[in-house]
RNA sequence: GGAGAGGUGGGUGAGCGGCUAAUACCAACAGACUGUAAAUCUGUCGCCUGAAAUGGCUACGCAGGUUCGAAUCCUGCCCUCUCCA
């Protein structure tokens, strides 16, 4: 059984399908025919217990090689969390409490759990090996590598180069998190295009104590919903793997057209033939893109959700999106009376959460995106004709229902 | 230890005593056009008050000072970078 997913993994393409590159593929494969099971190491940084679409990409190359028989080895970085991964944007991180690190660890593995078989994972928190280190530990796994070979790293070389602040708990961040690799006898280490170089690291560590070296696995790095950017939390162009099934779907239909297929390709099953006719049609013009995005959207909504949850929000995107209609739920917000005298609209739009502030509010007002029961509205006064019931939106997705104090 | 450069709004980055809530670009938000796409055009983009012109408050690393007035000058402190040792 479990031989024959595995040549369907490696003859149909599904192995490569998502992977950015695999080093080094011939003895990955070796590996992986050898029919032993295989420890697979993948990482977590509890300072952002958040998991999304970008996560996705190489959660469920776990999960297809899980079903292969292979073991997922989740680390809880709790000591490289406190330095911060080099890489992107330098940022001097704050250092978390135990507690707060417990809550997003718990968090976290929700969410992943959702994607990873649960019965095939063992965790293991990096305060196991590295709580116990002292400085001759670290003396003596400092001392194994040079600056020179640290400066490799394109981040630092960048940095390096533009005069910008490096600090040496950050060079120590590659080490610690290869000594990971070490501690737990990786067999295949999982990340993201930007992890290379500490994956890396891990195999020449691994190699000096005498361990097999660990082959490493690279997903590709999701552009997010603005189109340029990698996805990320931090810069808000995210799509959360435990968002709501109508902002999910909404989400995925914002996205730029040119990244579709590649969320085919990355955050689907969708065969990747399906997905050459998908790039075919859309080429020839035989097909309008917002339908090809439409499947997108419901594909990914239903692996997170369910299908009916897609087929609903695809219901309500019709209705709200393309025919301009209210929203079958609204949540409802209540006017308060308090001081006798009945609020501003600016302040009611604050307190529902349609706006920042109250001068957001009134610019939001002074540039026609504010409407009650569909009328346009310019100035705080309209809220006295607000009639129980009635539906506050602000630009095109933002509404609560109206409902005055009794 | 010595010499020098620098820390400005979400980002890059101007300004170097009043005309500066702070140029420009990017991002963001809203409107038009659309397919909640892209491109384009228009507008907004610290907070509070007002229908609005206005007004008040807070802001240019931190703390003081000079001045009628400071992001801009002075002092101390913190941080970053470069060169020398």
């Amino acid at each position: 059984m479990e031989t024959t997913k595995k040549t369907a993994w490696l003859d149909d393409g599904l192995l490569r399908r998502g992977v950015a590159e695999i080093i080094v593929e011939e003895e990955f494969i070796a590996k992986l025919e050898s029919g032993r099971s295989l420890r697979l190491k993948e990482g977590f940084d509890p300072s952002s217990p958040d998991i999304h679409l970008g996560h996705a990409v190489g959660l469920r190359k776990l999960r297809q090689l899980q079903e292969l028989g292979h073991k997922v080895i989740l680390i809880v970085g709790d000591w490289t969390a406190q330095i911060g991964d080099p890489s992107g944007v330098s940022t001097t991180r704050r250092m978390l409490s135990p507690d707060e690190v417990q809550t997003n660890a718990k968090t976290y593995m929700d969410q992943f759990f959702r994607i990873v078989d649960r019965g095939r994972t063992e965790v293991m928190w990096q305060s196991e090996w590295f709580g116990k280190f002292n400085l001759a530990d670290v003396v003596r796994l400092t001392s194994r590598f040079t600056v020179a070979q640290m400066l490799a790293r394109e981040d630092f070389a960048k940095r390096f180069e533009a005069n910008s602040p490096i600090s040496v708990t950050e060079l120590l961040y590659p080490m610690m998190q290869a000594y990971d690799s070490v501690a737990i006898g990786s067999d295949v280490e999982f990340g993201g295009t930007d992890q290379k170089f500490n994956c890396l690291v891990g195999r020449e560590l691994q190699r000096m104590v005498g361990q097999d070296p660990q082959d490493v696995f690279l997903t590709p790095l999701l552009v997010g919903t603005d189109g340029t950017l990698k996805m990320s939390k931090s810069l808000g162009n995210y799509i959360g793997i435990t968002e709501p099934p109508d902002q999910m779907y909404g989400k995925v239909m914002s996205l730029p057209d040119a990244l579709m297929l590649d969320y085919f390709e990355l955050v689907t099953d969708v065969p990747n033939a399906e997905i050459a006719q998908f790039r075919a049609d859309i080429e020839a013009q035989r097909v309008n893109p917002r339908d090809v995005k439409m499947r997108l959207a419901r594909e990914i909504v239903a692996q997170f959700h369910s299908a009916e949850a897609a087929a609903a929000a695809e219901q309500e995107f019709r209705r709200v999106f393309q025919r301009r209609e209210k929203p079958t739920d609204l949540s409802t917000f209540t006017i308060s009376r308090a001081g006798g005298r009945a609020p501003a609209l600016s302040e009611v739009m604050v307190a529902a959460g349609l706006a920042a502030s109250r001068s957001d509010a009134r610019r939001l007002m002074a540039q026609g995106a504010v409407r009650l029961d569909d009328e346009k509205i310019d100035g705080e006064a309209a809220l006295e004709k607000a009639t129980d019931g009635a539906v506050l939106r602000v630009g095109r997705r933002r509404f609560v229902r109206l409902e005055w104090e009794k």
